[in-house]
DNA sequence: GATGAATGAGGCTTCATTCAT
DNA sequence: GATGAATGAAGCCTCATTCAT
């Protein structure tokens, strides 16, 4: 099998999952739920969670008031403060609970083969920053500086499983080709997906966020 | 001659460079501001674009008052308005400057064989962001949205000559291996190299910006 | 009943309302607040109306701030604006109840005979104007300039109706003695009453009110 | 001679003088300027009161910058402080030059009849209030309160024998008609006539300034 | 839990005025 | 006389946060 074989499997996976993706998205941010990993969006703090999140993606922290987000879930502004000490814990939690479904997502879609794992991983990265997935993950690298250093403790320790799953899958590469440490390909890889927010959009026809995938693979496993 | 051999090549003119940076630096610098290009560093208004632009990138453009900028220059904050409209055109004319600088030391660059071009192009690029040549150069992707559409219009044309030769440096890369659309890989590029900004730290000891250089080389132009 | 004796009916009337003015004009504002024309003077949004209405007047829009309005009601300038969404609004809205409340106190002063009618209306005007029944009054014209195009659209809709009252009573005089366009000696009459403000001080010995609103009378409907 | 005669001959005259308007008024200024009482129109001094006096009637004085004038003259605000003390003080100058031109005009506009002489008051008043011979009348009205208490003193001594003319004028009607008071007859015709300028715009065709003035007489000098 | 009024600090910007050159 | 850079006070407005109801 080689390694375009590989990544045509791969990618049908991700159509099938795709068709059904809500379907087993849902599933997973349940499972979430469940044991409280993450706030059950239908109440006021998940709606005001998931509003802040969209919120801070489009316009950025700063430039969101709190009103804006009050509004979204309407509410009157005052009334956030019962559910969070303050705006900036409100991105704090917005950035734990990214990373949890992130993390969820990542652990889910595991593979067989070296490759395809890292194909996934890249894919995964990709949905969740073009929100298909997980509104909101662009913040954790786009709003880091407008945490506190606490809640960046908090985030950083939240997010060491998810990074993990990154390099265990880059430390699967075989040697003499393409850059060989793998927390410095990790972190250029990081950069390169996340920027890809601010010029990729998800198309049908055009560029694929598949093929996109598959294309970042490139940068860190070369063919041949 | 191969190419592990042209980026020692490289890499010992980078380090020569490097040395006498300072005054090379300057002498392009003196040029751009002798065709008014770019403001005079001595003057009010280039001190102003200085310290707006290590600000900004230090603390983003919303989280940087107008009286910081001011402070730092030594002035009060309403003398910034005899030399700028408002805070808005300053962070324009920093990107507008520093696209300007940036491409003039890009254009100088230039480099024989293919590889090695490429090599600069990110080794140039690195430089600009990790603040030894073009202080601000971050800023042109981290603040874009602060920017006015107008406002970005101007920076996208005054950018157009920059990402050209990026385009041409990546153009000459041979067929079949890593990413073929030049476009597609300068965008991830540019992404992994500007967040680097955030964990990369030139050091003599450990990773040197040069090894970095080699290193992102890879990502578009695996060695074999 | 010539035309001497009307003149004083209506000024025994006028008087004798002034005497229980307080009392029949705090009715007449009632009916506006209860329909929800004017504000209640005793919120805060009414108090705000009062100050501002006042201070204009006093001292001119662009020379009144918003911390002397706040001052004036006791709270803070940034509360203001949780009122009004910028001070324009602000002078808008004052124009606004100002125009109503002028409106109803002219629609309540009709007469029967048409000299008595027309006296009528210059009598009000002229309380309004002299701050005894419609604070603010004057700033109807001499701030006209300060209010938007669109502000001035939605004011000049809202007065149309008291305006209307105007020319009706003064096409009402006897053909062929003095001005006959009513339009025309509507406006003349409109800038030799509000002119009044800067010279005429109501008082008991002297000028009075009623005097002055017989002779401006005269300008319109000559004796004999 | 009825007045509809009186009325014409004044007319005529005043049609002859407005076509040969500009001659005469220049002459006018020139002895003005020559005894010293006005600046020359054509000095640095008399260019600034003029684009005061024209800013300051179309914007207001308090909207009016320093910065607008001075950019009207083309030099740098900076300079106007060479010329007059403050802002305040251009705007008393303005004042008492604009009260010297007035003064002058109306000197120059004796009449016979006493009809004809009032009529001539109006008109002349009229003809500076829209502009066609005394730049900045309406300011005397609307800037009143801009100015300090002094600056009022002096601007009032300065209008005197402008405002004795006005009076001389009135008392010459017969009694018995009209208002017989002609200090309480100049303030309601100076209002009156001070709002044109807010609504009325001469024109050959429709109402013109003269049949204007023919009106307003008749609010103090009713026909028979 | 929500409301809405208020706080108070602070942001950007304007502008008359000064002054060395 | 003019310039242009700077001043410094003040203006309008925003916004996270608090709190009595």
């Amino acid at each position: 099998m080689n390694s375009e074989s590989v990544k045509k499997a791969v990618m049908n996976e991700a159509s099938a999952k795709a068709r059904k993706g809500t379907a087993s998205e849902r599933k997973l941010v349940a499972g979430l739920v469940a044991t409280g990993e993450v706030s059950d969006p239908d109440g006021p703090r998940g709606r005001l969670l998931h509003a802040a999140a969209r919120l801070f993606q489009e316009k950025g922290f700063a430039q969101t008031t709190v009103r804006d987000i009050a509004a979204e879930v309407g509410i009157l502004s005052g009334s956030i403060f019962h559910h969070f000490r303050n705006k900036e814990e409100l991105l704090c939690q917005v950035m734990l609970e990214v990373s949890r479904v992130a993390t969820a997502r990542m652990a889910a879609a595991a593979q067989e083969s070296p490759q395809a794992r890292l194909l996934a991983c890249i894919r995964c990265e990709l949905e969740a920053i073009h929100g298909l997935a997980v509104p909101g993950f662009p913040i954790l690298v786009s709003e880091w500086r407008s945490l506190s250093a606490e809640s960046q403790r908090r985030v950083l320790d939240e997010r060491e499983h998810y990074e993990s799953i990154w390099i265990a899958a880059l430390q699967r590469r075989p040697a003499g080709v393409g850059i060989a440490d793998s927390q410095l390909a990790r972190k250029l890889l990081l950069g390169a997906l996340v920027h890809s927010h601010s010029w990729f959009k998800p198309r049908r026809r055009g560029l694929t966020l598949e093929a996109l995938a598959g294309q970042v693979l490139l940068m860190v496993w070369p063919d041949q």
